[in-house]
RNA sequence: GGGGGCUUGGCGGAAUUGGUAGACGCGCUGGACUUAAAAUCCAGUGACUUAUGUCGUGCGGGUUCGAUUCCCGCAGCCCCUACCA
C-alpha cells in the first residue's frame, strides 16, 4: 500500500469535531412546519455484544451514505442510532465471568460506540437511545398494561424447556441434543403460565397488508406469508365409539379425501391422550420418549414415525358404519390445527408412511385425470395432487375442487363439520424466565389474581444486587424484590419476575427515536406520525419473520391504544445488506467436547502453506465460510483498518465492488486500490488553487466557455451523464456502480488535464472535479470535506445540495452504431443520433466490410433499431 | 419435504432491463523514473490464432433478426423454513 500522502487520523478527527461543531446532523425534536421533505433512515440497531466487526461497518455505511445523499438531496433526515441492551449474552457473561450484565453491556456500548464514531457517521447523536435503560422501558411496561386493557396480552400454560440440573429455563439456542447446554442433563418439557401477545388476531390483516409493501423485497414478503401459513380447510368432527358424547375434532386441507380414512392420529399431549395416559403406564412412557424426542430431533426426516394404539375408535363421519383405529402419534403436532388428523393413507404421505407401518389398509380415493376409468396399479407413495374422486359414495367422479366444496356442505348439513380458515402462525409467548430483559408489569394476587402494576408505580427497574450463582432466575431468587403488597387489596402478593422476550424492545425503537427523550410518554404522537414509517429500513435478511412481523403487530397495536393514528406498516421500503462470511478456524476437538474457535487474526499460514495457530504453531480446522458472528469468532475486527488505512478507505472499499444485497467473502485485498484511489483525489485537489471569488454553488452546474475542443466537451458531457447515473445509484444502493462511474470519470478529467493546457479546458478540469468531490461525498465525506475547505473556504461540502445535471448535456449528438450480418457484428458506424432509419440503412450498407461480408449473400431483410443497432438478415442468394 | 436465490476472465463484479459482453477495480506482465526499492506514471491483460478471424456469460434445448437478459429441462452451490394434516 501507498505511503499515505496526507494524515488521515488527523484530518478525519478534525473533519468530525467541526461537524460537530455545526450541529450538521442533528434534528431538532419537534414538528416542522416548512415544506421541506423528511426521509427517515434507519439500520437495524445493533446488539452490544462486545466490538464492532466489518459486518456492522458495511451496514452502517450503506445506510449514512443515503442519509448524507438525502440531506443534501433537501430532505430533513433523521438517522439516529442506539443500542438493543438487553438479552442473553449480557447474563451468560455474568455466569461464566462474574461481570454484571449492566456492567457488561454498557461497557460494550461505550466500546461500540467510540468505534463506529471513527467512522464519520451522519448520526444524530443526541437522539442515541439504549433499550435497557428504565427511560426506556418504562414506556414499554405502560405499552404492555395498555395492551392488556385492549385484550391484545393474556396468560396460559405454555411448555419451556426446563433444564432440571440448573434449575432453569433454557432458550431454544440453550438446548443442543436434547441436552442443557452447560449442566449437559436431558432437557424436560415443563408447562409453565407465560404472557402472550395475540398476534393471531391481526393474522389476516399481516397477511393481507404485504400486498401493499411493494419496496420490501419479494422474499421477505414470502417468507411472511408462508409464516402466517394461511390455509382454507375443514374442521371434521369424529365421535368416539366407546363413549358416547365423547368426540375431538379434526382440521384438515383435504376433506375431499375423507373417504380413504383408515385411521387417526392424535398427539402426544392431545387432552384425550392424557386422559388415557393415567390409566395406561405403557401409554405415558410413549409420551414422555415421543417429548423428549422432539426436543432433540434436528433432523426430523430420518424420523420414523411411530404410534401408539389407543383402547377407543373413532366413528366415520361419513358412514357409522365404519370405526376406525385411533393412535397418540409423534407426528402429529398439538400447535397445529386441533392437534388430530385423520389420516389417508393413498394421498398423504406421512399418513402413507405410517399405514405401511402399522398395516394399515391404503384405500385410493383421488384418480389422476389422465387415468380414465382404468385400473389403477397399487401405490408406492402417497398421490398427492388434485384428480378425480374415486371409492367415495357420492363425491364419485367429481374433481378435487368441487368434491371439497360438496364434501364441506354435507358435513355442515350433518352437524359433523364446517370450512375452516387456520394460520400456522401461533401467538407470540414473550415471557421470559430471566434477568437481564424488561420486568413485566404485574402483581400476583392470590385474592385478585394477575393485576397491573399502577401506571404512577411504573418503572419496574431490575435490581442490580443479584446473585447468578444460585442458578434459575435470579429475579426469583432475590431475597426482597419481588415481594410487595397488591395494588387493589393491598394484602401481601408476588411480583412477576419474568421479563420480556427482547424481541419486545425491537418491536417499537424506531417510533422512540422520533422523540427520544421524552419522559411522560412512549413518542409524541403527532411528532412520530411526521416521520413514521421509516422511509427505508435497512437489515438483514434472518429478520425477515421475527422482528419484521412483531414491529408490523406493533404498529397496529399501538394504534388501537391511540399511541399512533393510521400508521399501520412500520417501514415502507426494506433491504436486506448481504452477509458478511469469512472461514472459521478452530483447535482440532476431541469427541463429545465443543469447538475451540479461533480468531482470524489469531491464526496464519505457515511456510508450507498450513493454517495454524500462529502463537503455539498448532494447525487448525478451517471450516466453511459462515456469516461473521461472535459465537463462531470469524469476525474481522475494523478499527485496526481504520487506523491503518482511514475511515473514508475502509468505508469506500467496503461498499466498492460487490452489490450491497449480495453475501460476500470477506478478503482485504483491493483496500489498497481503495486508497490509491483517495490519495489521487488529493493529489489533484493540492493543485487546485482556493477561489477567489467566493462563489456560491448551488445545485445547477455551471455553463461550460463556448467552443470547448472535442476532448473537453466529452468530458463535459460524462460529466452530466454521471451526476445522472450516481444520483440514481446512490439511492438505490448500487454503490459499486456509483463509485466506478465517478472513477471513469476521474480517468477522463486526468488524460484531459494531460492533454490539453488551454483555459477552457483546465476550467472543465476544475469544474468536473468539484462535482466528482461532490458525487462522491456521501462515500467519503471526510476527505472530501478537507479538499473543499481548500478549495472553496467558505463554504461546507455537507450544507452543499446536490448536483443536477443538465439532461440537454446528456443527450449525444453523435452515435456509434454496430452493424450487425445475421446476428454477428462486423463493422461500426458514426451517424449523427437523429439519422432516420433510411440514412443508417444506407450508410451501413455502403460500408466496405459490409459489402465484402454480403458478397454472394441476398439480404433479406434489416433491422434498424434508432439509435441502438442496425442488423442484416442475409442468407446466400441462389 | 416446501419456498427462494445464485452460477459472466486469475478474482470482485459491469452491461442503458431483449440490442457493441467483460465498464470500474483487484491481481498479474512489460516499460519509464531510481544506485536500488517504495511510490508514481505509461502500455498490455477472456480463450484460441501469425493475421483476416473463430469461440466465449454453468450444461442441453426453445422463442427471436438478435438472448448474460425471456421460456423449458438438467447440474452445482447457497439461504430460509420445516412432521403444517
Amino acid at each position: 500500500m501507498s505511503a499515505p500522502s496526507f494524515d488521515h487520523a488527523t484530518l478525519e478527527t478534525q473533519c468530525q469535531q467541526e461537524w460537530e461543531k455545526l450541529g450538521i446532523f442533528h434534528v431538532p425534536v419537534k414538528k416542522f412546519n416548512d415544506s421541506k421533505p423528511r426521509f427517515y433512515v434507519l439500520e437495524m440497531f445493533p446488539y452490544p455484544s462486545g466490538d464492532i466487526h466489518v459486518g456492522h461497518v458495511r451496514n452502517y455505511v450503506m445506510g449514512d451514505i443515503l442519509a448524507r445523499t438525502k440531506r443534501a438531496q433537501g430532505f430533513h433526515v433523521l438517522h439516529p442510532m442506539g443500542w438493543d441492551g438487553f438479552g442473553l449474552p449480557a447474563e451468560n457473561a455474568a455466569i461464566e465471568r462474574h461481570v454484571h450484565p449492566k456492567d457488561w453491556t454498557y461497557k460494550n456500548i461505550n466500546t461500540m460506540r467510540k468505534q463506529l464514531k471513527t467512522l464519520g457517521l451522519a448520526i444524530d447523536w443526541a437522539r442515541e437511545i439504549t433499550t435497557c435503560d428504565p427511560e426506556y422501558y418504562k414506556h414499554e411496561q405502560k405499552m404492555f398494561i395498555d395492551f392488556f386493557h385492549k385484550d391484545l396480552v393474556y396468560q396460559s400454560e405454555t411448555y419451556v424447556n426446563w433444564d432440571p440440573v440448573e434449575q432453569t429455563v433454557l432458550a431454544n439456542e440453550q438446548v443442543v441434543n436434547g441436552k442443557g447446554w452447560r449442566s449437559n442433563a436431558p432437557v424436560e418439557r415443563r408447562l409453565l403460565p407465560q404472557w402472550s401477545l395475540r398476534i393471531t388476531l391481526m393474522a389476516e390483516d399481516l397477511l393481507q397488508a404485504l400486498d401493499t409493501l411493494d419496496k420490501w423485497p419479494s422474499e421477505v414478503r414470502t417468507m411472511q406469508k408462508n409464516w402466517i401459513g394461511k390455509s382454507l380447510g375443514a374442521e371434521v368432527s369424529f365421535s368416539i365409539k366407546e363413549h358416547k358424547n365423547t368426540s375431538f375434532n379434526v382440521y384438515t386441507t383435504r376433506p375431499d379425501t375423507l373417504f380413504g380414512a383408515s385411521f387417526c392420529a392424535l398427539a402426544v399431549d392431545h387432552p384425550l391422550v392424557t386422559q388415557a395416559a393415567q390409566s395406561l403406564p405403557q401409554l405415558q412412557e410413549f409420551i414422555s420418549t415421543c417429548q423428549n424426542e422432539k426436543l432433540s430431533e434436528a433432523a426430523l426426516e430420518n424420523k420414523k414415525k411411530e404410534g401408539f394404539l389407543l383402547p377407543f375408535h373413532a366413528v366415520h363421519p361419513l358412514d357409522d358404519s365404519i370405526s376406525l383405529p385411533v393412535y397418540a402419534s409423534n407426528f402429529v403436532l398439538m400447535e397445529y390445527g386441533t392437534g388430530a388428523i385423520f389420516g389417508c393413507p393413498a394421498h398423504d404421505q406421512r399418513d402413507f408412511d405410517f399405514a405401511k407401518t402399522y398395516n394399515l389398509p391404503i384405500t385410493q380415493v383421488v384418480a389422476p385425470t389422465s387415468s380414465q376409468n382404468k385400473e389403477l396399479p397399487p401405490l408406492s407413495q402417497a398421490f398427492t395432487e388434485d384428480g378425480i374422486l374415486i371409492n367415495s359414495h357420492f363425491l364419485n367422479g367429481m374433481d378435487t375442487t368441487s368434491a371439497k366444496k360438496h364434501i364441506i356442505e354435507h358435513l355442515e348439513h350433518t352437524g359433523k363439520g364446517k370450512p375452516t380458515v387456520n394460520y400456522r402462525i401461533h401467538d407470540w409467548g414473550v415471557s421470559r424466565q430471566r434477568y437481564w430483559g424488561c420486568p413485566i408489569p404485574f402483581i400476583h394476587c392470590s385474592s385478585c389474581g394477575a393485576v397491573p402494576v399502577p401506571v404512577q408505580d411504573l418503572p419496574v427497574t431490575l435490581p442490580y444486587d443479584v446473585d447468578f450463582s444460585l442458578g434459575g432466575n435470579p429475579l426469583d431468587n432475590h431475597p426482597s424484590w419481588k415481594h410487595v403488597s397488591c395494588p387493589t387489596c393491598k394484602k401481601p402478593a408476588l411480583r412477576e419476575t419474568d421479563t420480556l422476550d427482547t424481541f419486545f424492545e425491537s418491536s417499537w425503537y424506531f417510533a422512540r427515536f422520533c422523540d427520544p427523550h421524552n419522559p411522560d410518554v412512549a413518542f409524541d404522537k403527532d411528532i412520530a406520525q411526521q416521520w413514521l414509517p421509516v422511509h427505508q429500513y435497512i437489515g438483514g435478511i434472518e429478520h425477515a419473520v421475527m422482528h419484521l412481523l412483531y414491529s408490523r403487530f406493533f404498529s397496529r397495536a399501538l394504534s388501537l391504544c391511540g399511541y399512533l393514528d393510521e400508521i399501520h406498516e412500520p417501514f415502507s421500503s426494506l433491504f436486506n445488506q448481504g452477509m458478511v462470511c469469512h472461514e472459521t478456524y478452530a483447535f482440532p476437538t476431541e469427541k463429545g467436547k465443543t469447538n475451540q474457535w479461533l480468531a482470524p487474526h489469531e491464526t496464519s499460514l505457515n511456510k508450507n502453506g498450513i493454517r495454524v495457530h500462529t502463537q503455539s504453531s498448532t494447525p487448525v480446522v478451517v471450516g466453511r465460510s459462515e456469516k461473521m458472528s461472535k459465537s463462531k469468532r470469524n469476525t474481522i475486527d475494523p478499527v485496526a483498518m481504520i487506523e491503518t488505512y482511514g475511515a473514508d478507505t475502509v468505508r469506500l472499499f467496503v461498499v466498492s465492488d460487490s452489490p450491497l444485497d449480495r453475501t460476500i467473502e470477506w478478503t482485504e485485498s483491493g483496500i489498497g486500490g481503495a486508497r490509491r484511489f483517495i490519495d489521487r483525489l488529493w493529489r489533484t485537489g493540492c493543485l487546485l488553487s482556493p477561489d477567489e471569488h467566493n462563489t456560491t454553488h448551488s445545485a445547477l452546474i455551471p455553463t461550460p466557455p463556448q467552443n470547448l475542443n472535442p476532448q473537453a466537451r466529452d468530458v463535459w458531457k460524462q460529466l452530466h451523464a454521471t451526476v445522472k447515473h450516481v444520483s440514481q445509484d446512490l439511492q438505490t444502493f448500487g454503490t459499486n456502480r456509483a463509485i466506478a462511474h465517478v472513477r471513469a470519470l476521474c480517468n477522463a478529467i486526468d488524460s484531459l488535464k494531460e492533454q490539453h493546457h488551454d483555459t477552457d479546458s483546465l476550467w472543465v478540469f476544475e469544474q468536473s472535479f468539484r462535482i466528482v468531490l461532490r458525487l462522491i461525498a456521501p462515500i467519503i465525506p471526510h476527505v472530501t470535506h478537507a479538499l473543499w475547505k481548500k478549495i472553496s473556504p467558505n463554504e461546507t461540502l455537507s450544507l452543499l445540495p446536490w448536483p443536477q445535471y443538465d439532461p440537454l448535456w446528456t443527450t449525444q449528438e453523435q452515435l456509434t452504431i454496430p452493424i450487425q450480418i445475421n446476428g454477428k457484428i462486423r463493422d461500426k458506424i458514426n451517424v449523427p443520433a437523429d439519422a432516420s432509419r433510411e440514412t443508417i440503412e444506407k450508410i451501413a450498407l455502403a460500408q466496405p466490410k459490409i459489402i465484402q461480408h454480403l458478397k454472394n449473400q441476398q439480404v433479406r431483410k434489416t433491422i434498424v433499431v434508432a439509435s441502438r443497432i442496425i442488423n442484416i438478415v442475409a442468407s446466400p442468394s441462389t
